[in-house]
DNA sequence: TGTACATCAGTGAACGCGCGTTCACTGATGTAC
DNA sequence: TGTACATCAGTGAACGCGCGTTCACTGATGTAC
């Protein structure tokens, strides 16, 4: 029995290199949001413990809690946003529906996949309220006008949409959003491809194919 | 300045009625669920301060925080299932599409009115695993089966739905939550009434009124 | 009508714990001379 | 080429705090006789 529980033996950074640190403090939060799915026992302690340091060394690099989680928030958007550019940039340029349900798509699965960063990333701002306006539309909001852009474009391409594009995707956007947070509310019960099948059809009814007629 | 701050002063109960203490912790620890917006903070003995009592009094009515917790998410839930039955029940029997309405509006409200309520009741049971299940489909499930109903309703009084009753129900009902998830979570942006014009364009989509035929 | 007593509704002090944060320190290593 | 030194990357002990929970207790009050 050690005391020093999920501290896989450290060595210290090699002399100008002293910043590598904040990055595996960064990541060892991360993981310990992955493992206890929620914030609680998100702690300097016990961050400092994941990343196999005394807990002083975390104040080299950050001077708060708050200033970590909000790094690790951060990454989070990052990969959320590149996993959703991805995600649609695979589709076909000239497939305006296939991007943005890829786009959807991408957006479910990390957040099925990521449950305590979800959680984090919704609240984020809860723990230092300043920083609720540090994403004023965020990525979230880059990613909603891509599903926007790519609604006009299936309008243009002769989709046929009940309401306007703009307001057709903030629709599909959100019951997409609603749908998530639900699953994530009732843990353990549903599978991501319930979530899936759930998107297809909200897309099903804000997007109808027209009969395309030949040139 | 005194040691007790939040707490009035509290006369013992009369001989056969300390159970009334037991409502007193529950109201306590809703009252201050509301000032925190938080589960943060919602401690034994903020709790008996917020009541007026010593902590240990907590435990001649529960034995854990976790039952506390749960006795006032089972109140929230109570709360909003009558809310939302009020709101339905007020509308005309024979105007299903304004009872469903109503009921979604309710809904909106009650999660605007009472955030730090709200964001227990999504994530409860996350306190005491096992409670998950507390809940199977819940009041919330109730609630959905009101509105299906109403849909049912709709469609047979020749209403236009773009897919079946029970479909169209869960889809709005989805977009209803997601909305006021997204409400909730970009705190002091936006008013209820923005959502509740939301769920009147969603239903829009997916409630459309045919001309009556005159009989 | 009076009194002993059981019960009831809590209180107050104490415990051990993990937390955030500080501060003086240590020992390896690159650099100036 | 050798050595003193400044710097760097962290460590370890200590602090005060609020927490959950326990346990012996207290004092008012209804009840039995």
């Amino acid at each position: 029995m050690s005391d020093e529980q999920a501290a896989p033996q450290r060595r210290r950074n090699p002399r100008g290199e002293g910043d590598r640190l904040r990055s595996d403090i960064v990541a060892a939060a991360g993981r310990l949001l992955s493992e206890l799915d929620s914030e609680k026992g998100l702690t300097v302690r016990g961050i400092a413990r994941a990343a196999g340091i005394a807990p002083s060394g975390i104040y080299q690099h950050f001077t708060d809690l708050i200033e970590i989680v909000a790094a690790v928030t951060q990454d989070d958007f990052a990969r959320l946003s590149a996993d959703m550019r991805a995600a649609g940039d695979a589709m076909a340029e000239d497939d305006p529906f296939g991007r943005a349900r890829a786009r959807l798509h991408a957006y479910c699965r990390f957040v099925v996949d990521n449950p305590g960063h979800y959680r984090l990333m919704l609240h984020h701002g809860r723990l230092g309220e300043q920083d609720a306006l540090l994403y004023p539309r965020g990525p979230i909001g880059e990613v909603l006008d891509s599903v926007v852009e790519d609604f006009t474009r299936c309008a243009e391409a002769g989709w046929q949409l009940p309401v306007p594009a703009h307001r057709a995707a903030v629709m599909v956007f959100v019951a997409t959003h609603g749908r998530v947070a639900l699953h994530h509310a009732s843990r353990r019960t549903g599978t991501v491809d319930e979530v899936l099948t759930f998107v297809d059809e909200v897309l099903a009814v804000f997007l109808r194919r027209v009969p395309a007629e030949p040139a």
